[in-house]
DNA sequence: ATAGTTATTGTAAAAACTTGCAATAAGGAA
DNA sequence: TTCCTTATTGCAAGTTTTTACAATAACTAT
C-alpha cells in the first residue's frame, strides 16, 4: 500500500483526513491501467482493508474524483467507471450494438478551450463518451 | 393521443409494432419541453395507459434513442433523462457543486464531423454532460 | 498521552436501473 | 375473420447507485 502515501501530502493540504479505506482504494487505482467501475475497485480493496463498505467506495471514488485524483467515466451502457487522473481519452459507443471505440484527447482540447472561456467553467476534461453507429451497425 | 400518431409510419417502415405503450410514452415526449426522467414518463404515461410498466419504460426510451426518435441524457449526477430528438444542445456540470449550464450544440459540430471521419461512426450527435468547475466553486 | 471536534465511515434502507422468462397481443397470411 | 409468428410486455427478482443518520476515528490542541 506504500505507494498511495504520494498521495497524501496533497490530501492533507486541502484539508481532508488520511484514512485506511483512501489509502486502499488508491492503491487499487493505482495498480491498475485500466478504466474500474466502484464494483471493481470494491473487491480488490477489501483484500487490503476488509471491513470496508460498498457504499464509501462510491463516496471515496467520488471524492477522489472532486479533487482532481481520479477521473470519472460513464460506459456506453451508463455504468460508472474511474480511473487515475493520467490519460485523457474519450470514447465512442454505438447506440445500436454498444460497440466503444477510441478518441483521442487531442481532438477535444480546442473544445474545451472555447467552452471554458464561453461558460466561465474550469478545468474542463472529463472522460466522457459519445454516442454514434458503428461501420457495422450502419449496414444493418 | 392522436398527435403521437405522426411516428407511426416511421416505426412501422422499420418493420417496428405499434403498442399503446410506445403511443403514450411517444405523447408525454412530445408534450414536455424539458428532459424527463425515466420515472417522469412513467408517472404521467400511466396516466393515458395504466397498464404501463416501468421496465417497459426503460426499454421503450432505449429503443427510442436507439432508433433517433428520442435523445438520451445524463444529468450531472449520471442520472438518465430523454427529450425528443430536437434541439441540439449540451451540458457542462461542475464537479463540485453540480450546477449545469447549457453549451450550444454549435460548438461541438466541427468536433463531430471529425469524430466521425476518423472513427468510422455515423450520427455521432448524442447529448453529452461535461464536467468541469464553476465559477463560483473555482473562488472557493 | 488525552480529550475534543468533526470529517469520514458503516449500517440499513431506498431509489434507479436491468434482466430472464413466460404471457400477451400486433401485424401478416389464409 | 381466424390463425400463426414473433416482437413486445409484465412480472419478479437482481444489480447498481444513493441517502440518512448514528457510530467511529483522524487530526488538533492541550
Amino acid at each position: 500500500m506504500s505507494c498511495a502515501t504520494e498521495y497524501v501530502p496533497q490530501l492533507r493540504s486541502l484539508g481532508y483526513r488520511i484514512t485506511p479505506q483512501r489509502m486502499a482504494i488508491l492503491h487499487v487505482l493505482r495498480h491498475s491501467d485500466k478504466h474500474l467501475s466502484p464494483r471493481d475497485v470494491y473487491k480488490k480493496a477489501k483484500k487490503d482493508f476488509p471491513r470496508l463498505t460498498e457504499p464509501t467506495v462510491y463516496r471515496t471514488l467520488d471524492f477522489l474524483a472532486k479533487n482532481g485524483l481520479a477521473r470519472p467515466a460513464r460506459t456506453g451502457k451508463g455504468r460508472l467507471q474511474y480511473e487515475l487522473a493520467q490519460t485523457d481519452h474519450h470514447h465512442i459507443a454505438c447506440r445500436v450494438c454498444g460497440n466503444e471505440v477510441e478518441v483521442d484527447h487531442q481532438l477535444l482540447e480546442n473544445l474545451y478551450g472555447r467552452m471554458e472561456s464561453t461558460s466561465g467553467y474550469a478545468r474542463i476534461d472529463s472522460h466522457v463518451t459519445f454516442f454514434g453507429v458503428c461501420p457495422n451497425c450502419q449496414k444493418a
